[in-house]
DNA sequence: CCATTTATGTTGCCTAAGCAACCAATGCAT
DNA sequence: ATGCATTGGTTGCTTAGGCAACATAAATGG
């Protein structure tokens, strides 16, 4: 017997579906968030924007870690947001494969101005939930991550 | 103080960001899973697949609530599912807007022939885990969900 | 030192998703 | 019954992502 048709939860409440789901809400509602705020600025945008606001002047393929982002996907990445003009790019003068990324001032800019609004809407999302059971629930996800990591 | 400078634990660790990245490594692991049996399938066809085994022969419209996919995105999802021969479509001959959606036989095969596939993967990934750690997760997941939604 | 391998980035082609604009069919309200 | 709003679907434009192929620079090994 298949299970989809024995299975007494509806697939829609299980975890792959709920991760499914919740990543395309999160984005959308980010990207009304900003768009509320006047910006032109996505999710990955902004996660890049924090990376680089931590260490920037690194090359490109230093810095899709936290989105664990591939080098054709951080390429394009990184020409949008030269186009809206918050990184510049210049030639690693040491190692001529490197192309080094930096905020410019406009994307200082946009990052500070954005942060405190990003800071309210994680409390609006998560500030519902106790410490515990969000640690719970992280410690889980990252379970399925490294076991999804296993095999690529 | 702003909170990338502050925050003691790193923000890959947040549940954004990992909820964003399990999104994109489930998908990568399906297609690879789906790939390594011979079949150009992916999680999303995958979703809509089991959707219309539970129940075909209805409009577009009524079929993506599972992944809360939107019109634009299952008119083009449909085409793709069609131009592999899986999904046939068919004008409704009481309300001439609508489109019905059926599984064809190649459709049913493929869901029942990868059906069992795909519980062993969920096994792998799930199995290690406790039924209460996965319905922890999966409440908190579901309060985020909601709150989302709240928003838009 | 030269040939081969590796590293980095880019481009092309595909799927997925969101948004806005549009068309056609239906429903509704006066 | 006609005009108007709503519904269902499609198309175009955009961002994001995965994969394969490619170009160039650097490292490595004989």
């Amino acid at each position: 017997m298949s299970d989809w048709q024995s299975n007494p939860l509806a697939i829609e409440d299980s975890i792959a579906y709920r991760v499914h789901r919740l990543a395309r809400l999160q984005r959308k509602h980010f990207a009304n968030l900003a768009r509320r705020h006047g910006l032109d600025l996505t999710a990955e945008m902004w996660f890049i924007l924090n990376r680089l606001r931590r260490q920037d002047g690194r090359p490109q393929n230093a810095l899709g870690d936290a989105i664990f982002s591939d080098r054709p996907n951080l390429t394009r990445m990184f020409a949008r947001l030269e186009s809206r003009g918050w990184i510049r790019r210049s030639a690693d003068p040491v190692d001529g494969r490197k192309v080094l990324i930096w905020l410019t001032a406009d994307g200082i800019d946009v990052h500070d101005r954005f942060s405190a609004v990003a800071g309210e809407a994680r409390t609006r999302l998560f500030g519902g939930l106790s410490v515990e059971d969000l640690a719970q629930a992280s410690a889980t996800l990252a379970r399925v991550e490294a076991e999804l990591l296993k095999d690529l």
